[in-house]
DNA sequence: GCATACCTACCTATAGATAGATAGACTGCT
DNA sequence: AGCAGTCTATCTATCTATAGGTAGGTATGC
C-alpha cells in the first residue's frame, strides 16, 4: 500500500529541489508516475495538501541525517563539513534544498505549509546550535553560537541558491573554507 | 515619452522582489498601471523581454549604489555594513533582491536573461573583492579575498531569502555581525 | 459490501500571445 | 499651409495551452 504515493512524493520532491514549486503540476506528476492526474488528487486533494505532506517527509529525512552526522563525526568541524557536504550533493545534480526552493515561493504556500518551512529552518538551526555548544562555548571565535548558526543557514541556502541558478561551486566552497577558518 | 514603459519595468521590479516573476503576469501588470495587457506586449514583447530589460535596468541602479557606497564610506567596514543594510531595507519592506528573487525561477528565464543574472553577482563579487582588496591583503582573517566575496554574496541572498519567507531579520544581522568579526 | 486506488470526462480560471483597429502626433513633400 | 504617409501607443477581441479541481464510474481485495 501507499506505494503510488510514495512514488508521487519522491518526484515531487525531486523537482521542486531541481525547478521549484511552480515546475510541479498535477498532470506532469500523474505522467511521471504513469497514473492520471485525479489519481494524483486522490492522494493529495489540494496542491497545498501535497506540499505539506512533501515538506514534512523531507524535514524528517533531513533530520535523520542530522542525528545520523552526530553519531558519526565526532568534531564540530567535521560534523559542519559533513552538513556542507549534504548540501554539495544535492548541487551536484543541479538541485537545493527542498525547503530553501519553497522559501522562494512562499507566497503561494498555504498557512500549514508555512509553518512547516519555518519548523524546518528553526530545527536545523537549534541543531546547529546543540553541535557548536557541545563543542565547547569559546567555539567561535568573535560571533555568538546563534549568529554563527543563523550565518550558516543562511549562507547554505544562499550557495545552495546560487549553485543551482548559476551552477558555480564556489559559495558552497567558500562556506566550507570558512568552517575550517573559524572551528 | 517612455512614461508607461518606465512604470511598467518599476511594478514588474517590485513584484519580483516581492514574490517572484510567477507572480508578474501581463494583466496584472496592465491593471497595476491602467492599460489593457495588449499594450504590456507592445512595450515588452514577450515575458523573456521583459524580464531582461528589468534585470538591466535593476543591475544598473545596484552597480549606481555600490559606486556610491565607494565614494561616501572609507573603511571596508563601513562599505560592507552599508551594503548590509541595502538589503536590510529591502528585506524591511518584505522584498528581496530582484536578481536572488529571479535566481529561484532560473528555469524558467530565457539564456540572455540567465546571462545578466550570471553578470550581476559577477559584477557584486568583483566590486566586493576590490573593496577587500583596496583596504590591504590582511584584511580577512583565514579566508583568501574572493572565498570571503562569494560568502558574503551566498548570505546576503541566503538571508534576504530566508527573511522574506520567514519574516526574521536575524540571518541578516548575523552577516552584519560576521563582517564586525572580520574586519 | 465496503474501502482503496485508480479511471474517464469535464469545468473554470488564468497564462502568454496575436491580429487587427484606432486616435493622435510627427515628417516631409508639393 | 495643407495633405499623405507613417510611427507610437493604445485598444478590442480572441486563441491556445495549461493550471487546479471535481463528479461520478470501475476493478480489486479484505
Amino acid at each position: 500500500m501507499g506505494d503510488k504515493r510514495a512514488e508521487l512524493e519522491q518526484v515531487a520532491i525531486d523537482a521542486i529541489k531541481h525547478s521549484g514549486i511552480s515546475s510541479v503540476s498535477f498532470r506532469t506528476l500523474a505522467e511521471t508516475v504513469d497514473v492520471k492526474s485525479s489519481s494524483v488528487h486522490y492522494h493529495f486533494p489540494t496542491k497545498g495538501d501535497l506540499v505539506e505532506s512533501v515538506v514534512r517527509r523531507y524535514s524528517e529525512d533531513f533530520s535523520s541525517e542530522l542525528l545520523r552526522i552526530q553519531r558519526e563525526h565526532r568534531t564540530l568541524r567535521r560534523r559542519l563539513v559533513a552538513l556542507i557536504e549534504i548540501f554539495e550533493e544535492v548541487s551536484a545534480d543541479s538541485e537545493m534544498c527542498l525547503c530553501g526552493s519553497l522559501a522562494a515561493d512562499v507566497h503561494t504556500l498555504n498557512d500549514a505549509s508555512k509553518r512547516l518551512l519555518r519548523d524546518f529552518f528553526a530545527t536545523t538551526e537549534s541543531w546547529l546550535i546543540t553541535v557548536i555548544e557541545d563543542a565547547g562555548s569559546d567555539a567561535i571565535k568573535g560571533l555568538k553560537t546563534h549568529q554563527f548558526a543563523a550565518l550558516l543557514m543562511a549562507s547554505l541556502e544562499g550557495a545552495g541558491l546560487l549553485h543551482r541558478a548559476i551552477g558555480d561551486a564556489k559559495h558552497l566552497n567558500a562556506v566550507r573554507q570558512l568552517v575550517k577558518a573559524m572551528t
